[in-house]
DNA sequence: GAATAAATTAATGTATGCACTAATGTATTC
DNA sequence: GAATACATTAGTGCATACATTAATTTATTC
């Protein structure tokens, strides 16, 4: 839907824009190869074309949208070559936090931040919930993450998941169940809580190419071509 | 200098803006810490506020500047807690890109862009010329990552040498002698012609972890807590 | 009727103006 | 002289108007 936006508090309309478009892709409101023109976008949300204009110099920033000259802003479609370059990113990036972290000693609330996801996970996949295990999977890899304590990594993590995000919800009920996803993570943690930083970056690297394989195929295998 | 930008072209104002304020920054003619309000830098080159805003987004999205709603544009320093995360992150993307070229079969032609870098650095050293070492080491890294044919990963590299670019500079004359990079490229390279992905990750992540070391260090030695 | 040229439209890129508000300065009070 | 209230300034956020130019339509020619 996305109504006209309030002015509700101090918060730019600018920084309002950009919340709401980025929503909107990410929930497929706008759906991938749309173009838009800025008026429209303008008209949609009730402001005028020059706070658009600037969300959508971030959103093209952060690869979610293209700004193309006279036809408008197309949301970014995500191929099969972008999802592999996408996938191979987060790889380094992830597994590098778990590297960094078996070199650690993490507290007992910093371990529980991994654990609890990860039972949350099995718990949702024995009530076969897929939204939530894949909520309580994205909070594992975002806690990993984040636990680093590395503002960076973490900002570059969550812009990578925000471009995968359409095409991760469009093949969550499609893909065969996640059965092996907990014992991966268990044994990430395991690695990182043993300070094994070879064996935790090592698991969790594969653990994150399967995951790429799979979706890579299943993309293929249903012509997901363009998300 | 960066006087006056010319319309040349086709090329949009905001783009231009863009180039020559990231230029100056990188090359501290604008310096860390310091503060330019929309309108000095519009009168600097001559254009409204209007692309110097849409510069300045886009520029802090890049990590570059941070904006200050009532007190201009601030070129973000860099702290030895930034640069810090700044390596991690190259450590990350980099020694991936090493393990999936290693998984390659690499054409003479493609190995050569890594080797002639690395040879040029070799040069470098024995004239003793420092500006030129750190182009080659520059051209290899980024050929490296080139070479992985992953857009993504190229831009994630680029965007983040472009922030420790000022503290590179700033140590390349105080730093020691680089004596062992060019063996630890050489040993990259071969890794990677032999087809051990994990040797070639292993080897370069080293490369990049003792990089990081050496630059704190001399962060710390002397004092340089904000470039 | 097809092809080219001219004219029109429309979308963006840029400049500008206004309103809002944080920051600063001044005055008043005690 | 310090503290608070008030007035002033100045920078930005946003809307709007204008200029530019690609795209489209119409007109003209063969």
């Amino acid at each position: 839907m996305s109504a006209s936006i309030k002015k509700t508090s101090g918060v730019p309309l600018a920084e309002m824009t950009y919340q709401s478009l980025r929503e909107d892709i990410l929930n497929n409101v706008l759906s991938a190869g749309e173009q838009i023109l800025e008026k429209e976008l303008g008209e949609r949300l009730g402001v005028s074309r020059t706070p658009v204009r600037e969300a959508c110099v971030r959103l093209e920033r952060e690869g979610l949208v293209d700004i193309k000259p006279r036809h408008g802003i197309r949301i970014k479609p995500i191929s099969i070559n972008d999802m592999a370059e996408i996938y191979q990113v987060l790889t380094a990036l992830e597994s590098e936090a778990a590297r960094i972290l078996a070199a650690r000693d993490l507290s007992a609330a910093q371990i529980e931040r991994l654990t609890r996801p990860t039972m949350a996970m099995e718990q949702a996949m024995k009530e076969d919930d897929r939204e939530a295990w894949a909520a309580s999977d994205e909070s594992f890899h975002l806690a990993l993450v984040e636990l680093t304590g590395n503002q960076r990594l973490l900002d570059l993590v969550l812009q990578f998941w925000g471009q995968a995000h359409r095409a991760r919800y469009c093949t969550l009920y499609i893909r065969p169940k996640p059965t092996d996803s907990t014992r991966d993570h268990v044994a990430v943690v395991d690695a990182i809580c043993l300070g094994n930083a070879e064996k935790a970056a090592e698991i969790h690297r594969i653990h994150r190419v399967k995951g790429k394989e799979a979706m890579l195929s299943l993309l293929e295998k249903h012509r997901f071509n363009q998300l």
